[in-house]
DNA sequence: TATTGTTATACTCTATAACTATA
DNA sequence: TATAGTTATAGAGTATAACAATA
């Protein structure tokens, strides 16, 4: 019931939990995310929220902090970066004045086609040893362990 | 090729990608853990620590850090809390007097067998809707995922 | 020379609470 | 009253660089 890892150390039950499991694997899929967009300085984060801005485009900060699962204040520093780097605009909502309607200028655009193409190839990279079936076999039972913990 | 959640957003490409569930689901996880340990403020870094120790009584600081990953400056301070709650003890090596042999005190012994018990439910938990051959699955490709990226 | 534990320091990501301007 | 964005602040968790003691 323990097992012995290539340094000789025991690693007692850990090597049968899934949570120890998911959080390996988060942590290597976070550095080799990392490697691939070193050139282009953009977190795992920010491609999401990036993304998200692109496929809604007027989405409020609020709306996007709430998809991502942030608090709102956390999102503001968040949205200061990309614009400060010219790649989101913060327009005024024509509807609401108290929000900013939150758009990717054309350069955010531009960039978000190349950091897809990216994404795909840090996928590749990570997924090389799995089939294809595999890899949608794993997908399905992370979601169902999400669902499962954001249900209860 | 862009999927719609329950709130009308549009998250495109994410939910295609093992990263993206990947991180969600350690999110997840993590808040589950955290739940369940809250009446004895254990972080599943500490419990990783704790259960190293336990079976590899006589360890050092720097092994110890190797072993989960971190750097062993950052040790210091886990130990540190570990010690200051009577869990852990630092010994002085016989063999080498720069370094600490790490062991678990009477009490730390006792409570990481309580420990051990919670994760177990914890893990039930979370695995709730899973058959034990899902698990397993899920285990085994979450550890191949792992190994490719620690290979490259 | 190299290694162990340590300290000082800083950086990232996150949260809470309080403010302002609107609604 | 309530909400959107913001600020100030704090707490994890992490890293790097330098130091003393020891190898």
């Amino acid at each position: 019931m323990s097992a012995k890892g290539s340094g000789g150390i025991d690693y007692g039950i850990l090597p049968g939990l899934v949570g120890y499991h998911v959080r390996r694997a988060q942590i290597a899929v976070f550095a080799e995310f990392n490697r691939t967009m070193a050139e282009h300085q953009i977190t795992p984060g920010q491609f999401g929220v990036l993304t998200l801005i692109g496929g809604n485009p007027g989405l409020t900060q609020s709306a996007l902090a709430k998809a991502v699962g942030i608090e709102r204040s956390t999102m503001v520093a968040m949205i200061d970066g990309l614009e400060v780097r010219g790649l989101v605009e913060r327009r005024d909502s024509p509807k609401d004045r108290r929000s900013h309607a939150l758009v990717l200028s054309a350069a955010g655009e531009a960039r978000l086609e190349q950091l897809k193409k990216l994404v795909l190839r840090h996928e590749r990279q990570i997924l090389a040893d799995l089939s294809l079936e595999e890899r949608q076999t794993l997908i399905g039972l992370l979601s169902r362990l999400t669902r499962t913990m954001e249900r209860a």
